[in-house]
DNA sequence: CGCGCTCTTGACGAACATCAAGCTCCGTGG
DNA sequence: CCACGGAGCTTGATGTTCGTCAAGAGCGCG
């Protein structure tokens, strides 16, 4: 089983490598730990908020995102995933799911049990504080998306987006030559921006009128970084895209 | 050095304790890792926005904010701190602080050196998941945070809030009798709702005006919890005061 | 062919920002 | 003891951003 997953773990060993170095051992027991390949198909929960998940799961294909309901119907999504992601790495400790995740795309992951990840911690320090560390790049991505839901308009918000989605995918290898597949619907993007679909759609023209970006058939073409990083105060010192002693 | 800390420590302890059991063992080695006691005067910052700190502070007395400075000099507050809280633990594995963390009034932290929480998760594992967990728990408030901002209006964010507030102060027994210290401006509250001051006062006293609280003198009394919560949308839940095995 | 989903556009309204002024409270110095 | 000044709170008038409602267009799919 295991020699089946580790191709399919490649994305998320090269996110850790890009913080710190991985001795062999320590990916080994990544490989040991994963369990089972599972698929879901755009729109299915992967997990529901209010449950108790014994295992956590590694996003290796797709988008999904984290989001919360309101009793009136509206969703806040306050993540996206992408391949490489651990979606609910949290629960592992926090044991209850405070909100739900769901395939935005068809997606596949990669299950790990949670009394393999108790393993872990109690045999690899070092790979135990890179895990913790994927968790506090979460962490940071929400504060930044805070800022920009109390700071920023909407247009820059958006803008915001498309430069994370870029920087992010393009770590694992799903970007490049400033384009990259983006197959979700403008109410999605609209909960993820905490506006209407409507004013969605008029920001998006918007960025498409300044000639920033093009987004047709799913594909996001950003025309001039600059200007688009620019319009959207980012600083991608947020996403921690460095190698360090961890 | 010790002897002089621990006193200051049981606010963490108490916090630590309310999610899992403690060892004996883990919590002398907390007490062994801490090094000094330094206080904050109002309106400092204890760490900086770009340092690079070799240290983690915990605060034992006083209210802090982690917050980001947009360059037109608006501010985004994106957590309030309370005695017992580690204000900067992120650094430990980021490295690089993403925000800065800012006295909102007189402060009291203990520092943990960065080698010594090393030290800490080589030797401890449930203390090492205890410490991740308190992480993820910031991580769950941020998410709350952007839930707040995405759907609910100024008035609700604002009982949210208070809501908060008063779970997490009485967990550390700073709350009792619907009533909590509160010595903070209402500008201060806009920059953690993302509203204008001028709005915050207008939400303060539709609060008032509808008998769910008053706040004056830096000092905050709930009325009507039931109501509050109902106005507030507000799910402790996503504090995770509960315990589990971590 | 027709149904449903997504995108698009326009008209109108609500929530909140901004600007401006005056207020209270409190510490400080003459 | 009082004058002064500053910080925080309060209030009103006006403007902007974005939401809501409604309708239609394009398009894939059964």
């Amino acid at each position: 089983m295991a020699d089946q997953l580790d191709e399919h773990l490649l994305n998320f060993f090269a996110k850790l490598r890009l913080r710190d170095a991985l001795r062999e051992e320590e990916q080994q027991a990544i490989i040991d730990a994963a369990r089972e390949r599972i698929t879901f198909k755009a729109g299915e929960d992967l997990v529901r908020e209010g449950e108790r998940p014994h295992r956590s799961m590694l996003l290796v294909k797709g988008f999904s995102s984290r989001y919360r309901l309101q009793s009136d119907g509206a969703r806040q999504i306050t993540a996206l995933h992408i391949g490489g992601d651990f979606v609910d790495l949290h629960s592992f400790l926090l044991k209850e799911m405070d909100h739900s995740v769901g395939a935005l795309t068809d997606c596949e992951v990669i299950t790990f049990p949670h009394d393999r990840l108790v393993g872990l911690t109690e045999h690899f320090p070092h790979l135990t504080r890179m895990l913790w560390l994927m968790t506090l790049v979460d962490a940071s991505m929400h504060r930044e998306w805070l800022v920009g839901l109390g700071l920023l308009s909407a247009t820059e918000r958006a803008a915001h987006l498309f430069c994370e989605m870029y920087r992010r995918l393009e770590t694992v290898g799903q970007a490049s030559g400033n384009t990259f597949r983006f197959p979700i619907t403008q109410a999605t993007l609209a909960d993820a921006l905490g506006i209407s679909s409507v004013h969605v759609n008029r920001v998006i023209q918007e960025l498409r009128q300044r000639q920033l970006i093009s987004w047709e058939g799913g594909v996001v073409t950003i025309f001039d970084w600059d200007a688009l990083a620019a319009a959207a105060h980012f600083d991608e010192r947020y996403l921690h895209l460095v190698t360090e002693l961890r």
